[in-house]
RNA sequence: GCUGGUGUAGCUCAGUAGGUAGAGCAACUGACUUGUAAUCAGUAGGUCGUGGGUUCGAUUCCUAUCACCAGCUCCA
């Protein structure tokens, strides 16, 4: 009998019988991993379990733990909710089923419009196709022949797909689990048994494409486990996420509203958000002043022929906000600072000596975002950009991006994240500037990461118009990713303003621009940082720092002493006068996420000390009324 | 902008198969003087998102519009 060898990720090199698949091999390790056991990496590739291996092959088998494995599972987990819609609305034609983060959908056109009562039914559906348990099969038909299937069912997009398909592709693979069959490159799990516990999550209207020109489609989207228990868990964490709504908790805890009578995407903020805020702002420019920034203030409107130079109007016109008429000349309000800083660039002549020049702004812009698009503080017509520009020349580029990318990770350390990714984002289709140039910049990010020691990831052809950018996401608490900061070149403005410095052959030169943003919009990122907190600050953010609680009205008069020692202490202290329960106060300070409370009474007043009670973690018994005041100075300093 | 849904007191939500509305919390008043997550009683609060239509009569039905929600597309 022949054998293969076969090369496992330990390194380890064993040998199996002649058309073994890793189905075989799993099983011979154990019974457990064939249990588990999604998909196979053969020699780096993803393929399915039930492959038969070639010699020498290097092998993985892949369980839910890895991505790859996930990624075959929800993969699968959508073709199978397809079988179900099938089942039920036997019209029904489908477009595209892929796997996401956190999940999968399907796209398909059916004669009903569907609501979460037929979601149910479809989940039941699903539910008993699991149980026949089916094998993912894969076929291979030609080209033509998967046409002729397909035009003989009139199926519009698989038609579609088909026809997209390269010219090179003769053959068409598809899996059919049970009764049903779909074109798909795989790989797939071994069978509809391995998914154990499911949850349609949502239907949506979708287009064909994406376009709204095309076809309307309708969507649902679905995530499943191979254990209940992790779906149990993941349903917690999405009820979590749901507390953490920084909508609900923005209204909870007084810090801003909007309005529907003064405008949609217009922030208005309250005292507690303002004081937020305030104290964001604060540490973020004694940080650019730290970093060698110099903090500019510039107007909220310009004349039309800023916009023109600056080819606003030419490309970015539909984000715009139509213009007000002054002294009959058009002006815009801005939807960018950058125009208003090349202004003052340009109000002077600059040498090389006087470069790099770090102008920042926290500059607020106003965008004409589409109805539909407006989320809470996520996506606002009216916000305020934490923008900077630097102007260097072509050799201090790459220190000005290592700087600027260790700024940043220092802004979002101080705040709490830690767990940041980069994106360098290359050419794209469309843009200006010759590809040397492109080239040049684009090296010059990556050597940045490179030198700075960030891993980064590359999204080709993901770049603005007019030059390559490294995107940051950030990831919060709940393990969601946000994309905040941006660091862009521009090789557009300098040329359309004309910009110039001398440099030390004493000709003009045109100046590097970078435009970026660290937190990216301040609106954006206290959205972030409440969900990232569920609205308990850290202390040193906090709207009120401290509240103090007396235990009745008897003891008002050292209540009062207390704030006027705490309040001289520069910490941000209520006094709660109201004639209620103690423990009444106690929930409702509570309740709104104060960090400290401090109950005074009888015992307190003749120590001169305070009952400290930490949020959350109850009472921490008493302490001398100066010795908290360190306590509580070293937290806000440390910003801990 | 598109698809679907929603809009009732400051907040969270009931309700009316067409006859102009209720609860809890919050607010206010009074009593209680309180020791670590809700003391008791009372009072007040709404042209039922806005405009138009149908009707004897609309918060309820129709329509337009504004806003919000879940997505799509786009984005800081």
């Amino acid at each position: 009998m022949e054998n293969i060898k076969l090369t496992f990720p330990d390194g380890s090199i064993k040998e199996f019988e002649k058309g073994s698949s890793a189905f075989d091999v799993a099983k011979s390790i154990s019974n457990r991993l064939a249990k588990e056991a999604l998909v196979a990496k053969v020699n780096g590739v993803i393929t399915d379990m039930y492959e038969p291996l070639t010699e020498d092959a290097e092998i993985a088998i892949l369980n839910f733990d890895d991505p790859d494995g996930k990624h075959a599972f929800w993969h699968s987990s959508s073709h199978l909710m397809a079988h179900a819609i099938k089942e039920l609305y036997p019209e029904a034609q489908f477009g595209v089923g892929p796997a996401i983060e956190g999940g999968f959908y399907y796209d398909f056109e059916i004669d009903a419009q569907l609501n979460d009562e037929d979601l149910v039914k479809i989940e039941n559906k699903m539910k008993e196709l699991i149980k026949q348990d089916n094998k993912f099969v894969r076929a291979e038909v030609s080209k033509e022949e998967a046409v002729k299937i397909y035009t003989e069912r009139d199926d519009f997009y698989k038609l579609e797909i088909i026809s997209d398909l390269d010219e090179s592709e003769k053959v068409i693979s598809t899996y059919t689990e049970g009764d049903f069959t779909d074109l798909c490159t795989g790989p797939h799990i071994p069978s509809t048994g391995r998914i154990k516990a499911l949850k349609l999550l949502s239907v949506s209207g979708s287009y064909w494409r994406g376009d709204e020109k095309n076809r309307r489609m309708q969507r649902i989207y679905g995530i499943t486990f191979p254990k209940a228990k992790m779906l149990e868990e993941h349903l917690a964490l999405l009820e979590e996420a749901k507390k953490r709504d920084h909508r609900k908790l923005g209204k909870q805890l007084d810090l801003f509203s909007l309005h529907e009578e003064a405008g949609a995407g217009m922030v208005y903020w309250h005292p507690k958000g303002a004081r937020l805020r305030h104290e964001i702002e604060t540490f973020w420019r004694s940080a650019h002043f730290d970093n060698g920034y110099e903090l500019l203030v510039t107007p909220h409107i310009g004349k039309s022929w800023l916009w023109e130079t600056s080819g606003h109007l030419e490309n970015y016109k539909d984000d715009m906000c139509s213009p007000m008429n002054i002294d009959d000349q058009d002006y815009y309000i801005k939807p960018m600072n950058c125009p208003f800083h090349i202004m003052i660039y340009k109000s002077g002549l600059r040498s090389y000596r006087d470069l790099p020049l770090r102008w920042a702004e926290l500059g607020t812009v106003y965008r004409f975002e589409k109805s539909g698009v407006l989320h809470g503080l996520m996506r606002v017509r009216g916000f305020t950009q934490d923008d900077a520009h630097i102007f260097c020349t072509p050799d201090q580029i790459e220190e000005e991006v290592m700087n600027t990318l260790r700024f940043s990770m220092f802004m979002w350390k101080s705040f709490g994240f830690d767990k940041l990714k980069f994106y360098i984002a290359t050419k794209p289709e469309k843009a200006v500037g010759d590809d040397s140039l492109w080239d040049k910049a684009t090296e010059s990010l990556k050597s940045a990461c490179e030198k700075v020691g960030v891993e980064y990831h590359t999204d080709e052809g993901g770049g603005a118009f007019y030059g390559p950018k490294i995107d940051i996401k950030v990831r919060d608490a709940l393990n969601r990713e946000w994309q905040m900061s941006t660091i862009q070149f521009d090789f557009n403005l300098p040329e359309r303003f004309d910009m110039t410095f001398i440099g030390d052959d004493g000709k003009e030169h045109r100046p590097f621009m970078v435009h970026r943003a660290l937190l990216g919009s301040i609106e954006r990122f206290i959205g972030v940082l409440i969900e990232h907190h569920g609205g308990a600050f850290p202390v040193w953010l906090a709207p009120v720092q401290a509240a103090i609680v007396p235990v009745s009205q008897n003891f008002l008069d050292y209540a009062e002493e207390v704030y006027e020692k705490l309040k001289a202490a520069g910490i941000r202290v209520e006094l709660d006068k109201r004639n209620e329960k103690i423990g009444y106060k106690i929930r409702d300070w509570e309740t709104n996420k104060v960090p400290y409370m401090l109950i005074v009474g009888e015992k307190e007043k003749e120590s001169s000390s305070v009952g400290v009670r930490k949020h959350k973690e109850g009472d921490q018994g008493m302490i001398g009324i100066e010795e908290f005041i360190t306590n509580i100075r070293e937290e806000i300093n440390n910003k801990s």
